[in-house]
DNA sequence: GTCTATAGTGCGATAGAC
DNA sequence: GTCTATCGCACTATAGAC
């Protein structure tokens, strides 16, 4: 996604290095925040020189930029491949619920920054983000409405409701240190959003 | 709580003007974080010359410090007032939430600004935060766990649902442009999630 | 109690050698 | 493709006039 505006030519070299630039990236913003890191930390986390940087990004904000642009891609990818299979409501609430939680664990350093660091970016990336949440609150509140339709769920807020499981799906990326010190894994999260899901719903748990 | 660290002794001057710094420091803060504010941008907000800004404050890591302090204090009053009235378990969690969404809609900049800046801080007052995070957290789920033995709710996951009662709570700070697009006013907010942590301990509502 | 002027530092970014 | 050296600037913080 990034080729085009990159300095370095060859693969085999630009994306190991590229990695290694947003890794460090990650590591420095969540102790420093992103403006609070300076360009020579990066140069020393990555081991790579400041001149050598900037063959890799065009500014320090390009480089905040692009992160999001990636984020946003993938996420916008796998959605559309859940609403693409045409699930029945209760399925689909559980596909969304479940792949948004295993994407977050293997992306969460991406999730974590992009949430923390929007403020920093373009007045038009911001926007994207803040419609990508709305879209994904209505996307399960649609779900929540048809499932209300064909007598599946009883409800009476289902707009508050779809900001209930928002709410918590951000958690396993914003806290992630506390379930960790509690000691809960993706797989029981995951399940828990879901049945309390089911339960506000008056759904049968299977 | 500030008074002691501050060079100005006149209170009638100093108090207007503390809450003007402050105000700024907010508002400047949203829109480009607080490592990407400079003082430069808080004393032309302000009205206030940047040497002026200095008899305020210590330093500007110490203003962000201060912020976080006040708000603390404030906070742990709040909740000791509710703890020592030893409420019935249901009573007592509708006291926490009512009371700590309210007090959000107050002193919902100084929520924001403690939430996204925290990195910022000291090492000590990082760890308070997150203490404060773990004890709110395990406070609700002692009364939960409370009112199970007494039989009068049902739950298998009680940390779990402690903790989407909190991320529910944080929502009402974290995305206030949200709940603002939506007509969600605070009342309604309020009773929402007391409702559906009722509904989760399969407990009637009155 | 508030200001202007300025010291001193560290930043983002670039030029050009290798 | 990577480096070092350096430019010019904006920052935090302070000194001292008023």
């Amino acid at each position: 996604m990034h080729k085009e505006k990159m300095q370095i030519k060859n693969e085999k070299i630009a994306i190991p290095n590229l990695q290694k630039i947003f890794e460090a990236t990650f590591k420095l913003s969540n102790t420093h925040g992103f403006q609070g890191m300076s360009l020579r930390d990066l140069s020393k986390e990555t081991g790579i020189s400041m001149g050598g940087l900037y063959s890799y990004i065009g500014s320090k904000n390009d480089l905040a930029s692009v992160i999001e642009g990636v984020q946003r891609k993938y996420i916008e990818q796998v959605l559309d491949g859940i609403l693409k299979e045409k699930l029945a409501p209760k399925e689909s609430l559980r596909a969304i619920i479940f792949s948004e939680i295993y994407m977050m664990e293997i992306m969460s350093s991406w999730y974590y920054f992009c949430f923390m660091e929007l403020k920093g970016l373009s007045k038009e990336q911001q926007n994207f983000a803040l419609d990508n949440e709305l879209r994904g609150e209505e996307i399960i509140m649609g779900i929540i409405k048809d499932g209300i339709e064909a007598k599946q769920f009883i409800c009476e807020h289902p707009e508050l409701l779809a900001s209930q499981v928002v709410a918590q799906l951000q958690q396993w990326h914003l806290k992630q240190w506390k379930f960790k010190l509690r000691g809960v894994n993706t797989e029981e999260y995951a399940s828990y959003v879901y049945s309390s899901l089911l339960t506000c719903l008056s759904a049968e748990i299977n």
